[in-house]
DNA sequence: AAAAAAATAACATATTTATGCGATGAAGGC
DNA sequence: GCCTTCATCGCATAAATATGTTATTTTTTT
């Protein structure tokens, strides 16, 4: 039996999902509210196995909510939020605050069903829409910059050794050429990221992810 | 219509699998393949909207495939890749590498046509455990380092503006202190840090998420 | 073949960094 | 009250960096 908790603000919404969960098989509903302002005692005194979080709530956010109850310890309980967007900024933010999954409201009832078993047994359903951000913010993250500042091979190379944390002279003997030369490159490396220190260069180099 | 071309090495799963899209309204397959050593060719002679793509295959690997046809400027087709196994490093490679969604083989029939349509409209199925991978791997690049070498809040204040390129005059300035305060302050975090430059600890900074 | 871009190098100089040593006052723990 | 940590500041000096100018040789492009 997968218990489960709802935070709806909607009281029409919040009771109809109410019924259909707990008149199914294998599902109790042990709480139902309006809001999450006392989400952490709510939990203490009618523990579930899942909450179905709004994201817009009066008062504490949904998001707010699960900070708290993250941070008083509670990483146990999953949560899934239930949102009628897919913005970016929501999704990243659910996630980095350590929500299991992430469902649009439009989600049909058998499905959610299905998605708050599989969130007991430790998925993280979520709408395949809000997966699409989920991924774009993974490349997004990962892809390097298309725009290299025009580097050449060798100035990209001499970057490689400033991020490294090499002098001029470790990088002259390391490429085998003069300290002037390093210093010609470097000059040349300066303008193209439009920076004139070294740190400067080397934080651009990983904001940017040259390297 | 949604055309789908389907990559695997099993002749039996390969024909079910025809067989079944092929029979479901709205669904046509266009090329089966028991291996994607040619999937730039394929993909331009039996143009597909969707590719089911298997990771384990004989010769190149699915992963490698997708590689090839992302880099031959195919952006547009659906990739699922499908997998027997969810673990994170083909995951995480199949997401780098452009998929759009990522399913185990053991996924109902009728989801998996539901995937190819969600995939066909700009979604990214994948199951709920990939998902929890996905999810995982998130958590772990964003979440800050516990380890932030004791840095005092004041060396912490110093820290961020050299990464931020301010020159000691500068960080001076705009902490109302003497630059041999900063000095001070900036010896203090090079050991800390076990650097001894500028450019070293931004770096550190950057890779350990100090700042 | 001519032109453009990239890699190499030298020289000079002002500025910035790195490092060492020492010192004072304020805040907090015991 | 004593001790420790933190934040503050000064002075000195060697090393490294930033910047400007110029020039030669390869390599690449047209």
């Amino acid at each position: 039996m997968i218990t489960v908790s709802i935070y709806e603000d909607n009281a029409q919404l919040r009771e109809s999902l109410g019924i259909l969960i707990d008149g199914s098989e294998g599902f109790t509903v042990v709480g139902t509210f309006p809001n999450c302002n006392n989400i952490v005692d709510d939990c203490m005194q009618h523990p579930a196995d899942v909450l179905l979080l709004d994201i817009d709530m009066p008062g504490l956010k949904g998001i707010e909510g699960l900070k708290l109850l993250r941070a008083s310890g509670n990483t146990e309980t999953k949560v899934l939020m239930l949102t009628v967007f897919d913005d970016d900024k929501s999704v990243f933010d659910a996630i980095q605050s350590g929500a299991n999954g992430y469902l649009l409201k439009k989600t049909a009832p058998s499905k959610l069903l299905e998605h708050i078993y599989d969130a007991y047994h430790g998925g993280s359903p979520m709408t395949s829409s809000v997966a699409t951000q989920v991924l774009k913010m993974f490349s997004e993250i990962y892809s390097r910059k298309k725009d290299n500042y025009n580097l050449t091979a060798r100035e990209r190379e001499v970057l490689e050794y400033l991020v490294k944390g090499y002098s001029y002279k470790m990088i002259a003997a390391d490429m085998f050429i003069a300290i002037d030369t390093v210093r010609s490159h470097i000059k040349k490396i300066y303008e193209k990221l439009h920076v004139n220190s070294k740190s400067e260069a080397v934080a651009k180099a990983f904001k940017d992810r040259i390297v």
